[in-house]
DNA sequence: GGCGATTATATCGTGCACGATATATCTATC
DNA sequence: GATAGATATATCGTGCACGATATAATCGCC
């Protein structure tokens, strides 16, 4: 028998004890789920700031000044740039940020936070005890499941970037 | 001192250790960033299907026959009409399943899988031994790691929905 | 130094997600 | 049995995410 699962490098049907049945048991479901929650936590607390939640994503991995490189921006983010550059000219419409090119290589996009784009970063920021509350955990237990979803992560990436046979 | 989280339910100011100044430290990115690398995974295996990664979980999420209510669906994906309804109707003129009024009261819509949504269940459901391989765990961490992340999810939908004082 | 291949970003089309709003049906009360 | 309010779904506009494609700059090789 055949499965879904030749389409990757998948050599082997892989046991499980039985389907399930129901998306709530899924751990894909559980991401999927956790995530969209997530957002409407952050929703209430971004509006008011005019952000978005990827928005306040590159906010954040834009650092405090120095010029930060679109494909930095995209391997750090794992966004492609058909998402990066609608979303970064939104924010320089905003006046949150500087998009210029590279002088030594003009195929090359540097990003730059305003004063404004700064001061919006250093008060987003303040949504982090929140979203800390929120979860009920302790600082030390957030940490560990933080770290454990960023394994699965790394390890799904892998296992989609394997060459099939 | 105020912070955002003023905006909540939340009479306190959490107390935090510093502030996380990159999104690879922070809970919400591992969520985000972890649920993209499942889209990613996903997407080659149901694109020859014909499925998108949502429709594939309202694929499940119908059972196996009975209809169900579009309001069930709601509840149990957390998802609004506003998502579900264009998709149903997606799906509905793929051939995978008939949305009717409930006679009893026409204000409800009922879903039922067609045979060939019935099939293509069957059939998208080889994915998970795929998805299983890929994490590189076993069912049993994948399952606590599951149950972890649901419960965060749980506890993230109660904080949203209390009432500021 | 010219030219194909590579690299970097941008554009286009489709589908998801959601706030806001609209419409249709039902319920309760009179 | 008319009508106000509640309930259920649908529609509209914006932004994200991505595959496919286009365009522009750079590099390597001769």
């Amino acid at each position: 028998m055949s499965t879904a699962c030749d389409y990757i490098a998948c050599d082997y049907v892989c046991a499980m004890t039985e389907p399930i049945q129901t998306p709530q048991d899924m751990i894909c479901f559980a991401l999927y789920s956790a995530q969209h929650a997530m957002g409407r936590l952050y929703r209430p607390l971004l509006e008011p700031l005019g952000l978005t939640y990827p928005q306040y994503i590159v906010l954040l991995a834009l650092g405090d000044g120095a010029a930060v490189t679109l494909r930095a921006l995209r391997t750090d983010l794992g966004l492609e740039t058909n998402t990066l550059t609608p979303l970064l000219k939104r924010m320089e419409a905003n006046g949150l940020l500087k998009r210029k090119r590279n002088a030594e290589d003009e195929r090359g996009l540097l990003v730059t936070l305003t004063e404004k784009g700064k001061d919006l970063r250093a008060q987003a920021m303040t949504t982090q005890g929140c979203i800390l509350e929120a979860t009920g955990l302790s600082e030390t237990d957030l940490t560990a499941l933080q770290r454990q979803i960023t394994t699965l992560r790394k390890q799904l990436e892998n296992a989609g970037n394997a060459q099939p046979a």
